[in-house]
Parts: structure tokens; sequence; C-alpha cells
DNA sequence: GCGCATTGATGGCTGC
DNA sequence: GCAGCCATCAATGCGC
């Protein structure tokens, strides 16, 4: 008997889960709608997702590791990598 | 002058991305919630989400290429194909 | 003086990274040509890919919790959880 | 009769496949070390791969939509747009 | 040209 | 408490 579950309790479980699923994705039927518009209003729907991922980062990183890739970079061209660093 | 873009409608589709990824990151959230408190009343979160993403499956899958699948199963028992293939 | 990076070093870490990164993308394209190869002898590929990732699994999972995942299934059966726990 | 599968071909290709995916996987446990190494020699190793994406990228978008990206920006800041388009 | 499948990146979780 | 690992999510590329 111990290898018993509660069934009802899981069931809610599940389908709370499944819920939040549905209307996640209903939202992203939503977006992808969204996109289609611009699309049809003449936008580059790649460039805007571009622009979305670049705000999404920009709102987090705050100003960012800019410096150290920088640095990363600069010491790269100093030392030479030329080709892809083959 | 051609290459100007309608700022106003831009930024109208923009907010409505946004908007909708605000959405989902919050039911994003819900669901890390349901799982948490899952786990808190001594469920395997694994296994569930093993069980949720199976039932996703068989709702889209309706009966399935399991058929194929079994075919080709069975071809590679036949033929021996022991110990991964290898 | 202090943010100073040994860009030689940085040059070979990142030349040893992107060797690997090719010969990785080469043995894709390798798997790629397997499968169209497949597929040109009348195999369906989807079908192929499922049971190589069956066989994955299966190798790691040991013969798995399946225990478990039976456990909560027939839980959520005898509990109802009708039309997707709608 | 008809729906049976040839098994030893079946088996030839599976193995390859497999090969070929046991080879991906060693090379990306060398990645793996790599990196480990970078960071023991106090590099940071997300910058790191931000810089090998980036470079990975700039290999193949030869200068790049950047002009449009340019523009969109551009437009969405004389619009207004403040505040994360809210 | 659209949708899907794989691959790469981020973030949460677990073990030390 | 942090580092490493794993699982999820976004993004690119391929096939239909």
């Amino acid at each position: 008997m111990s290898d018993h579950v509660d069934g009802s309790q899981l069931v809610s479980l599940i389908a709370r889960i499944e819920r939040l699923e549905a209307e996640i994705a209903a939202l992203n039927g939503d977006k992808r709608e969204v996109y289609a518009e611009a699309k049809a209003n003449g936008y580059d729907v790649k460039i805007m997702k571009a622009l979305v991922s670049e705000r999404r980062k920009d709102a987090s990183d705050l100003a960012e590791q800019e410096t150290l890739l920088d640095l990363y970079r600069q010491a790269l061209t100093r030392a030479g990598a030329h080709a892809r660093a083959a």
C-alpha cells in the first residue's frame, strides 16, 4: 500500500500545469500573429527579432561586461589570431 | 528618404511583442511554482514532467506512427545490432 | 596595466575551441549525409531519428524509473483526469 | 511480406549514426575541458563563449545587415519607445 | 516561404 | 555558499 499515490492531488497539479501550458501556447500564437502583421506591413521580421532580443539583453545586462569582452577582443587582435585563429 | 521607417508603428508592434513576452514569462514563473509545490508534497518533479510531456505527445500523435517504429525496431533486432550497434 | 590579458594564451585557447567546433560541424555534416543516404534508400528519417533517440535514452536510463512513472499514470487514471486533465 | 525492412542495412546506418554521435560527444567533452582550463587560468568563460559566438557570426554575416538594424533602432528612438516600449 | 528540428545559450537545481 | 550540471528556451538552418 505504500506505493500508492494520491491521485486527486496529482490530477490537480497536472491540470494546473497543462492549463498554464495552454495559455503559454496561446500567447505564443499571438506573438506569431504580431510578427505576421509586421511582415505584412513591410517590416523585416528577422531584424525585428534581433532588436527585441537586444532590448531584452540590455534590460538585464545593465551596461554590461562589454568591458571585459573588449579586453579579450584586443588581446586576440594584438596577439594575431588572424584567419579565425586557425 | 525611402529608407525611412515608420517609427510609431514599429513602437506599437514591439510593445505588443514585449507585452506578450512578459505574460509568457509570468506564466512560466507560475509553472515553476506549481512544480515546487508538487515537490514539497513529495512528488518527483522529473517524473511529473515526463508524464506531462508524454500526454502532450499523445495528444498530437493520435495513435502515431508507432507501427513503422516497431517495424524498424524488429528489423534491428532480427539483424543483430547488439550492444548499441557498435 | 592590470587589465591586460595574455593574448597569446587566449589565442591558443580560442583556436583550440574553434578547431573542436569545426570538427564537430564536420561530423554533423556526415550525420546529415548518412540520413540523406537512408532516405534515398527508402527509410523514414523521422522514425530513424526517433529510434536513435530511443536507444540513446535506453542506454542511460538503465530500465529506468518507469516504475514511478507507471504509478503516476495509474493515479491519474484512477482519479479521472479525463480529457487532458482540463 | 511487404512491410519487411532490410535489417542489415538499417543496422549499418544506425551504427554509423551512433558512431558519429559518439565522436561528437567526445569532442564536446574536449571543449568542456578547454573551457575548464581557461577558467583555471583566470579567464571568464561566459565572455569567452560570447567572443567565440561573435566570431562565428562575423564569419558568416559578411559585414551584415547592420544597416537595417540601425535604421529600426533610429526609428524606435525617434518615435519614443521609452522605458521598454511599455 | 513556412514550419520543424537541431544547436547554442541562459537560468534553475543539486551536490560539495 | 558557490561551482558544475541539467533542463528549458530562444535562434539559426534545413527540408517540405
